[in-house]
Parts: structure tokens; sequence; C-alpha cells
RNA sequence: GGUUCCAUCGUCUAACGGUUAGGACGCCAGGUUCUCAUCCUGGAAAUCGGAGUUCGAUUCUCCGUGGAAUCACCA
């Protein structure tokens, strides 16, 4: 492309609403298209829309895109360059490039002001997509303004792309149509035709257009309270529609500027596979030491801690056996509900049917568990699951493994699912596992 | 319907015109301690169809078919 040309690139939302992942993904390519050849990244807030503009939803924007680590190098607000549209309205009439019409359709008395359509082939060179082609007398003289003082988007575009100097524009699919008239447009004003590449859409799980309906497609912002980082939330987006030719698939902020190639984008849409975003979440959770993965999880445990049961000699324990269930945060939140925690604080309650082995009977259940509670009693040493898995698993082998391992993790979690009995032993320590061996004893025998 | 764009495993994708069509997510099976999870190994899984060009098409051309976007005095 043109190197020597300065490389200016711009996002434009329009804040009509929470900012959604097709509008974060569209920023990151052009930042990351901006950032690889050593230019400049603008915001433009397009709040031209009166009635459905809201500062919140600006703030929105800016928020997502803080938290994601896109830093902008300027910020424009479409409302408060409205002279700066008026001058370009009035230049376009003063050169019979638009005219005022008829009526308003709201308004009968009002006149709109449209453009003056030279009715001729377009054709410009995506970057993207190759070279496309448009017969513009099919969309007439399109409206440019309802008035002098009120622009239509398709004139504020093309008139603050022009005076920014934004070299490129890369902006979701959906524009395509709005390329040609953009054109038309800026040629009349005799701006330079920046280059253009459109971006294909992030699509529905389900195929089609990504909705509000989709479940698992909300706010961008809101994945941050579900504990999506966001490395792996911009790794994840950069990856639907591009990537770096060989065979990575986690990639920094960093490595993604180095490598970014907007000749590899793809061009068709690519739908929003949530599993990957969370699989990838998973990859940068695991680089977390364990005071990290505690920190992250520990807003979800401010209720337990201020429960008596609480023990946060536990806790610390704990974190490992958390860390490996979890993908994001509502991973935890769901192991909370479920009650998946509750056995590493308090004595489960024991179910007399599902603490028999199934290939097993009550007595033999039993005599295992007392073997156990003998073994564990004169066990010495350092309680950590490997000794104490040594100390049982000559006695495990010799009556078959499951015989003992399924009571004894039964005795100690209550739960049909649960780290295996070693692992919980070491975690309740040993005064614990023996009270809940002798529990589930009294319950077997009553 | 008009216009524009697109088409490789279920999904995201790789493959100078020559590959047993590769990888990842997910799925299935086996293993690592009984269960769950993690991890490891293995497996199933794709070139939309038809012509043409070519010694040879996933790749180039055309025609179908399918999908998407867009058709505002919203952006």
């Amino acid at each position: 492309m043109n190197t020597e040309k300065k490389v200016i690139t711009r996002m434009a939302p329009s804040p009509t609403g929470k900012f959604h992942i097709g509008g974060v993904r569209t920023a990151l390519f052009n930042y990351l298209f901006a950032k690889h050849h050593n230019g400049t990244f603008i915001i433009r807030s397009e709040d031209t829309d009166k009635e459905r503009s809201k500062p919140e939803y600006e703030e929105n924007m800016l928020d997502t895109l803080e938290w994601l680590g896109m830093k902008h190098d300027a910020f424009y607000r479409q409302s408060e360059r409205t002279e700066i549209y008026q001058e370009h309205i009035k230049k376009l009439i003063d050169s019979s490039n638009a005219y005022e019409a008829e009526a308003s359709k709201d308004n009968p008395d009002m006149p709109v002001i449209r453009f003056k359509n030279p009715n001729k082939i377009v054709k410009f060179t995506d970057l993207i997509l190759g070279d496309i082609e448009f017969d513009t007398t099919e969309l007439g003289d399109f409206v440019i303004a309802r008035n002098i003082e009120t622009p239509i988007y398709h004139l504020t575009v093309v008139v603050d792309d022009g005076l920014m100097e934004i070299s490129h524009i890369l902006r979701g699919q959906e524009h395509i149509n709005n390329t040609p008239r953009q054109i038309l447009i800026l040629e009349a004003l005799g701006f330079e035709r920046p280059e253009y590449a459109h971006i294909p859409l992030i699509m529905s799980p389900r195929g089609g257009k990504l909705s509000k309906r989709d479940p698992e497609v909300i706010p961008a912002y809101e994945y941050k309270d579900q504990g999506i980082l966001p490395e792996a939330l911009v790794n994840f987006l950069a990856f639907i529609g591009w990537n770096p030719g060989d065979e990575r698939e986690i990639m920094s902020m960093d490595e993604l500027i180095a490598d970014f190639d907007i000749s590899k984008v793809q061009k068709s849409g690519g739908a929003f596979n949530i599993d990957k975003m969370h699989w990838i979440n998973k990859q940068y959770l695991n680089e977390f030491s364990d005071t990290e993965f505690a920190e992250y999880i520990a807003p979800l445990f401010t209720e337990l801690k201020s429960t008596p049961i609480y023990d946060e000699s536990v806790m610390q324990k704990i974190i490992p056996i958390i860390r490996e269930r979890t993908n994001y945060l509502i991973d935890v939140q769901d192991m909370i509900t479920d009650g998946e925690l509750d056995y590493y604080f308090a004595q489960p309650e024991i179910d007399t049917e599902k603490i028999i082995w199934k290939k097993d009977v009550k007595e033999g259940t039993i005599r295992h568990l007392e073997e156990a509670h003998e073994l564990i009693s004169n066990f010495n040493g350092e309680f950590t699951a490997d000794l104490v898995k040594e100390s049982l698993w000559i006695y495990a082998e010799e009556v078959g493994k499951g015989n003992l391992l399924w009571p004894l993790r039964y005795a100690l979690s209550g739960r049909d699912k649960s780290p295996d009995p070693f692992t919980l032993l070491a975690t309740l320590g040993k005064k614990t596992s023996l009270e809940r061996i002798t529990f589930a004893l009294s319950e077997l025998n009553k």
C-alpha cells in the first residue's frame, strides 16, 4: 500500500446503545492496523442523531476500549462540529452539487437538502474484497441533510474523514453499500480518496446477524464482569476473520500489532464461538500465579468470608482445585451456587446409599472405611496428598481401588463428583478427615 | 425482489495450480488414582453442485445453488 503516507484510522461509532462485540472488533482492526504502521487511531463519536444518542453510551464505549487496551490518539464528537458541516453543505450548494428540495417527510413546510447525483459508475478497490463496482444511478438524488444545520450521516462521515485525513477506512461490511455515495460526496468536495477495507461481520453462532437475542452475546463491557480477561477478548476477536498465517492461537496485543496484515483478513463473516473464547480465557488464566488467581476470584467469596465457617488456610489450599475447573468467573460462580465448595468448609451430609461403591456392599464399605481410618490415624509425617496416598495405596490395590477410594472420597466430600480422596485428605487435614470418616461410619451403622 | 458481497470439517481457519487437504475450539475413545476436572495420546469430521481452462484444480473462468449485508429525512 501507500507507505509514504501517514496512516490514520478511525473508529466512528454512534452512541445509541451499549458498545457491542462487533464494534470492539472493528475498533480492534483499526487499532491494530494503525499501530502496525506506526499510525494514528482516532475515535469519533457520531452522535448527530439527537434522539437516540446518549452520553452514557459514549462513556460505555470509551470504558470498553480503555479496558481492552486500545488507546486513541484523538477524540472527536460530531455534535460539536455542526458549523463545519454547515460550511460544507453550503459549499456543495454553491457548487451546484446539492440543492434544497421540495419537502421534508415529517414537516411539509421544511425543505431537505439533496445531493445532485452525477449518476455514474463508481469503482473502488477494497483492501479485503478487491475491486468493486456500483452504478450509483439507482441512488437518485439522496438526502445529505434535513436542513442546513442538521446534516445526515453520509455527509458528516465524508467531511470528517476528509478533514481528519483518514488514510484507511476500516469498517464493517454492512457499510459497503454506503461507500459509493460517500465517494460521490467526497469527489464533489474535493477530498482525497482514502483506502477502504470492509471487515467481515461477526455472525450469530446460529448464522445470520449478531443479535441481542443471542444469549451469549452481551454488551462488550459486561464480559469484564464475567471474568473474561481483556487480553483474552482481544485475542479472541482478532482471530475472527484474521490469523497470523502460522499455527499460533494465543497472541498478545503487541504480537497482534506486530503481525497484523489487512491482506490476510477473511472475506466472509465468522461466527461468534463462545466456547473458543472461554478456552482462550483459560489459556490466559493459566499464566496467573496462585496469588493472582486468588485475587481474580476473590469478589465471589466476600459473602462466604463473612461467615464463621470460612477458613483462610482452607481457601488457600483449594485455589488450585478451583483453578483447574475454571475457564472464566462464571464457572466459579456456578461452583459456589451448586455447593461444590461447601464441603471444604463444613461437614457434608452423607447419603448412606451413595457412599456404597457400585461394585460393593454396605459391609465392605464399612470395613474399608474403618481400615482407612486406622491407616490415616497411624500416619506420621507430612500430611500431603502424595505421602498419604502411599500409606493407603497398598490396601486400595488389595481390595480393589474403587472399593476404598469411592467411599473414602464420598465420606470426605459427600458428593458424587469431587477431586480425588488424597487431595481431599491433604486439603482437609488429618483431624477433620478422621472426623468425617467417623461421621460417615456412624451414619452407616445407624 | 433490486443492488453488493461471500462459499474448505459443526465452528474459527491453513494449504506458489501438484499435500495422505494441516491446525485450533467443540465432540468421541483410551490413559494418568474410584468420580469430576486438568493433562497426555488417539479418533470421527470439510473443499456446495455442474461445466470449462490445464498433464493436473480447494486454488483460475462461467453457470447454477446456498448464505450474508443493504435498500431511511438512523448511523
